[in-house]
DNA sequence: GCGCATTGGTGACAAAGTCACCGACAGCGC
DNA sequence: GCGCTGTCGGTGACTTTGTCACCAATGCGC
């Protein structure tokens, strides 16, 4: 039954919207959905996928491991937005130190290698949607370089702390998983929260902490 | 007279070689050369593309600025290249703190946006060619975070000195440039570079320095 | 209870960046 | 020649960040 195809999953891609009618259903009928658990490696470390990705649900964390064990995250591809590391690996078969790994488990629809360069040069939608993807990875790669070279890293923690905290007060990870989003360690990060605590901004538990005054981290987040 | 079009340029271009007639024809006839002086700003600061670029000599110096004035290198692009940034400027219309420079003076070819589109759209073989230097810039900037966010200051010293000395033991820069380059500030190079004199390395003039023992840079260039 | 891994705390030190200031040098006009 | 000026590099004192070695507290399985 070939006019079964499931298109649904397009509507969580606002950029394919576009898409018209037959490229729409080239792209459904040859690409099938998969699901990930978390913790999954998909690329990196020697795994080197063979479709490329794009995320329905969940997200997936792309990080570098240097030779001395310390990490940084680079960013993290959340549903709706395509995994261009793949792609790269895929056509540049690049080997180098960084691994994505599905932080939540993950729905994603693969598209062959194949498939994926003809929507390329069928559909200037799917080609806008590529290149969009490819210059925001770009760009939350500068950023990393800025905040890794030249921010402060109070600053730094302050602006992780209310980011990871949300809507709500608190953050549930350990001083080592702070330190390893932003390429630090965790005796720094300790005594830095130490020093926040200290100010009554905090209150820090056993792979838990809690923000009491989100004002002043905030005030601080926002300095230059 | 529409056949007499300039097509030596794709000599300069290894990944374009296989292009077919059509496409070669294509590509040469709807883009042309030009010239840029040295010192030029490229893209950045205001200053938007609306080509994008193909070097056939030169190179183009891409570097980041942030508010305090601290800068670093991101990379370059050189002869037989593409300037991608281009290409992400003009398809993402991103504002952001980096630039691009003319190092020295630089001939290129620039391809307007409709055709480079076009181009995307008819030819596999310049799907790859982007791709691949999408890749390269990619992996590029891995490297840069790596370096900044764990790599000891004496050897990334140590290895610029070489990479600059290239086959010659002088390196024509300020404190100041070497810095720059690495997102570090003046100061720090300077007494990096004074013990380095203290060990009979390298011997220290006013915008100039001349290396006397390759081997000991290279020793700690390569230690990891 | 005991053993064990994870998590976090600490001191001493090293590496890197910041700030303020100074002097040496080169180019220029006179 | 002289003095002016801007660039370049040197320096001390200090702060911030990273490293190393070690220890204490917590939580979990047995």
């Amino acid at each position: 039954m070939p006019n079964v195809i499931d298109k649904d999953w397009i509507a969580a891609f606002p950029a394919l919207q576009a898409l018209d009618e037959a490229d729409l259903h080239r792209l459904a009928a040859g690409s099938h959905r998969l699901g990930l658990p978390a913790k999954r490696t998909i690329f990196g470390a020697g795994t080197a996928p063979d479709h490329h990705l794009l995320l329905l649900s969940g997200n997936v964390r792309v990080q570098q491991i240097a030779e001395n064990g310390r990490e940084i995250v680079l960013y993290r591809v959340s549903a709706g937005e395509s995994c261009v590391m793949t792609t790269a690996f895929l056509l540049a078969g690049l080997e180098h130190h960084a691994e994505g790994i599905a932080e939540t488990a993950v729905e994603a629809v693969a598209v062959p290698r194949t498939l994926f360069d003809d929507m390329l040069a069928r559909s200037a939608v799917f080609r806008r949607f590529v290149f969009d993807t490819y210059s925001r990875r770009m760009t939350d790669l500068f950023l990393v370089i800025e905040e890794v070279a030249f921010r402060r890293l109070d600053i730094r923690l302050a602006q992780l702390l209310l980011r990871r905290a949300g809507d709500s007060k608190h953050v549930h990870s350990t001083h080592q998983q702070l330190a390893t989003e932003f390429g630090s360690t965790r005796e720094v990060v300790s005594r830095q929260l130490q020093e926040f605590q200290r100010r009554d901004w905090l209150r820090l538990g056993r792979g838990e902490i809690s923000l009491l005054d989100t004002a002043a981290i905030r005030a601080l987040a926002e300095t230059q």
